[in-house]
DNA sequence: ATCGAATTTGAGAATCGTTTTCAATTGAGG
DNA sequence: CCTCAATTGAAAACGATTCTCAAATTCGAT
């Protein structure tokens, strides 16, 4: 797994290629992005930048996010709460989320069990499977004030 | 598993006992909503609900959609395509859905396998779990041309 | 370094699905 | 039937996202 710094020049060599410019906006939102935790919003990664390039609009925000989907670079998720959110696509194999309904965490976890079984239940169907999106949704062990601390 | 009449007078019934009034809007878009397949979006039912009532609003199908799913007769999915959609909620118990990327086919399964995993993944990273979503996504037979037919 | 063409930007308008507002209409208990 | 609260349709409002466009910036060729 690369540092946040590698994954930051890898992203405009990746840009090079494709023949679109560096830029500052650019730039900063991208280092804000691999800096941060996963699953951020939009509006939180805007709010991040804004923190270090308070000239950084909207719009740019969400087509750099694009772009860095597009080179892989980034994920994007839509649970339930109807915002967009990134994480870093690192090497990291798939993965599914389970989701805490009251503070919002999210956990990410992956269960082959359980992979195995969704290819059966395809093949079974009929279908050939090309993605799949499961999200567990609960109260995570803080918010029920249990001992567990994860 | 009722009729869809039995199902419409049940609703008629559910209004009553809330205290609120059956309309002729109500009674029309709740009949299209048991008359027809599962999973139409807001807008195929508006439409279906026009061809025999055209004075129908959009805001009143919306409206009494959610009333059908609070009094839960019906409910509500959120499919990768970003149009809520209706399914109905029989005694049927729980299942989730595979579609089709190309035509768009729903089916549904469940398998209790899987569901007794997510219950341990939980366990196992301390939630307690309330619900979860799972959508696989893939191509059909029939889009495949595969002589399987279902 | 400088030019210039092509790309990128920010602000605001536009869009999409959905919800709200509000004046006019309707249902149903008295 | 009357009354009055509930309901309706149309249009405005909404929140997330995308587009438009004029102004600014990048960068390869000079």
């Amino acid at each position: 797994m690369q540092s946040g710094e590698e994954r930051f020049d890898a992203f405009r060599r990746a840009l090079k290629e494709k023949g679109l410019k560096t830029t500052s906006q650019r730039d900063d939102i991208a280092r804000t992005f691999f800096a941060n935790r996963s699953h951020l919003s939009i509006d939180e990664l805007y709010r991040e930048v804004r923190k270090v390039n308070p000239g950084v609009g909207y719009a740019t925000v969400y087509r750099t996010m694009r772009l860095l989907k597009e080179c892989e670079f980034a994920e994007e998720q839509h649970f339930a709460d109807g915002q967009t959110r990134y994480e870093n696509a690192d090497t990291e194999e798939h993965h599914d989320h389970i989701l805490c309904d009251n503070c919002g965490r999210i956990v990410e976890f992956n269960d082959e069990q359980i992979e195995q079984l969704q290819e059966e239940i395809a093949e079974r169907l009929g279908f050939v499977l090309s993605h799949h999106r499961m999200e567990l949704y609960g109260t995570c062990s803080e918010c029920r004030g249990s001992d567990r601390s994860d």
